[in-house]
DNA sequence: CTGAAAGCGCTAACAA
DNA sequence: TTGTTAGCGCTTTCAG
């Protein structure tokens, strides 16, 4: 001990563990990397030269070689540039969403030593520069958290040929891995729920009919609603947005004063729509049974609290990296099969 | 172009560029990196090298004798594990407030052409590995948003010596820079709207004591309260948590059932606290008037919208990713000046 | 103003 | 099983 007078400026290189080990550089490597072919006494040495020494292995160098990063992407993709002193319009990022897909993809890559990069793609320019720091080979895959179903991104992305994982199925057929909630067989429950409540003056507010997810919750649910012999239901357009929840609630109510059900293609939208019920008089559920969808904080916040459909959003997101990962394990097998989660029907108060 | 009919496997590297434009690396390096040493005609035919082999620096490589990363750590420091299946309790990733803040630093960092990765640091575990990982370099800065006030991590990341910036002020003085609004002249802001209503018989729903955040809105609002006359405010603790906000506006009811107004230290708390004061029969604002803080996505969710003391979010992140960048252009100087944001009142309809 | 050459720290053949 | 060696792609003196 009698190097330790001036602070360490300039990190423990390879070089300077195999010093103190007295062994070469090449023999350190192996047992950072975990090699078998290493003889345990010499091991042993070079872990506590790895010790003594502070050695933390130099992510640029090791890339270089190797053509790894240790990292992933998280693209964010929107429509359309955003200021950012609009923070509650249409962006994704405050989204509550967004921050719980991120903890379950962390959950995983965390465990693997994988590093997540968030990138946003909001326009041409930021796409194009997106697609060259993909392509550069500065990631080792992505995951693609896509807001409107045109998006041509996942086209592009599989282009790049790097693994690549997407929430939620494209519109427009891709070869991508995807994961995604069953929006039809939720839209079912949320169905079979209120007629086995024995509600039959029934009405939905839906969700965008150009994304995938408000087209397919609402066609799902009319056609569950046939097969209990409901044909006629009312159908207002929310926009998946808390004040598009609230308007269309108020034009429910107008053309269906008699409503005796509503089911909401998403919380938000049901969070909106809740006080323009109860406003108007209607108990809830007494009067009015409702159902959302996503189970997201904005369902237990609600007043009465939510019977919704849940998407077990973290879950997925595990999911997500788990296939990537495995894709970028092995990539000569090509993109992994997409999987479908099966979403489940939460009972609180609301219906 | 009669090489296009292999698909390029092999990213163009410096060394192909120089070849086209038949001048050195170096020369190639220089005008790559906006060096004003580059005879004008050839930058012209390098540029167009460069355009037509589309080529991409490696990062790696460049960063291997930079020393530099262009990319800072995003890290979220909470105080305990929790489980992925628990989204919503103490998750700062499932706070809507997390995706604002990323926004906020994605607006300048990304013009800056810097990259964000995100970290956890949830246990002495990942605290470890998350030290040894910055201090081997692989960030040039970082972005600490710490949910507990006693974290050790603001000292420990001090110690790197890396540029750093915090959201808001720690509890233990550190000379790190930070960026916060100020919370005692949001809560007077709150108690004067109150005061100027004529509202006499007040309450507050109070956040968690061992927070700064939870403790100077408490104080500011009492104190300033104080200044108009008013010193008999009965107080609750609300958590910060959406229920907290609920039971503690039913024991403010109970303990003052004459309540005119009540200033409640978050929106996501008067989200919760709100429905319990309709229930108990009082009109919003004609009985009680109440006033949030955050002005977060939850304030226009609540019915009627929330009067709620602004702080502006996204700027005071961008503000933190400038002040880090900064840091990182001249290390020299050491932490730059903390900055304080003034808050406003947002006016909406419950007070 | 430009080119030649020396590495940055690491891994991966290849030899021994 | 271990060491030697040759780069990965880039920036940066240092000559010219």
């Amino acid at each position: 001990m009698t190097a330790d007078v001036q602070p360490p400026v300039r990190p423990a290189t390879l070089e300077d563990v195999a010093a103190v080990a007295g062994v070469s550089r090449a023999t350190v490597s192996r047992v950072i990397n975990g090699a078998t072919t290493v003889d345990p006494a010499l091991r042993r040495v070079v872990e506590e030269a790895v010790a003594t020494t502070g050695y933390v292995p130099n992510r640029a160098a090791r890339s270089l070689v190797t053509r790894r990063t240790d990292s992933v992407a998280l693209v964010v993709s929107e429509r359309e540039r955003r200021p950012v002193s609009e923070p509650f319009i249409g962006r994704m990022f405050s989204d509550p969403h967004f921050g719980r897909v991120v903890a379950g993809l962390m959950d995983v890559l965390r465990p693997a030593g994988i590093q997540m990069v968030l990138m946003l793609s909001d326009d041409e320019t930021s796409r194009n520069q997106l697609l060259s720091y993909l392509r550069q080979g500065h990631v080792d895959g992505v995951v693609l958290i896509s807001s409107h179903a045109d998006d041509p991104l996942p086209a592009l992305l599989h282009d790049t040929r790097l693994p690549a994982v997407l929430a939620g199925r494209p519109r427009n057929p891709s070869p991508l891995t995807y994961v995604e909630a069953d929006q039809r067989a939720g839209a079912q429950m949320a169905a079979d729920h209120l007629a086995a409540l024995g509600r039959r003056n029934i009405g939905t507010i839906a969700g965008p009919q150009d994304m995938p997810a408000g087209q397919v919750r609402l066609t799902g649910f009319l056609d569950a609603l046939e097969q209990h012999g409901i044909g006629d239901v009312v159908t207002a357009e929310g926009g998946f947005t808390h004040a598009g929840g609230a308007a269309a609630m108020r034009q429910l109510l107008r053309e269906r004063p008699g409503l005796d059900a509503v089911f909401i293609a998403s919380d938000l939208m049901a969070q909106g729509a809740l006080p323009v019920l109860l406003r108007a008089g209607r108990d809830v559920p007494g009067d009015v049974a409702v159902v959302g969808f996503d189970d997201s904080t904005a369902a237990v916040a609600c007043d009465p609290p939510l019977t919704t459909v849940r998407q077990p959003v973290e879950e997925m997101a595990a999911e997500m990296a788990r296939l990537l990962l495995k894709q970028i394990g092995s990539p000569a097998d090509g993109p992994a099969p997409s999987v479908v989660f099966h979403p489940t029907l939460v009972r609180r108060e609301s219906a």
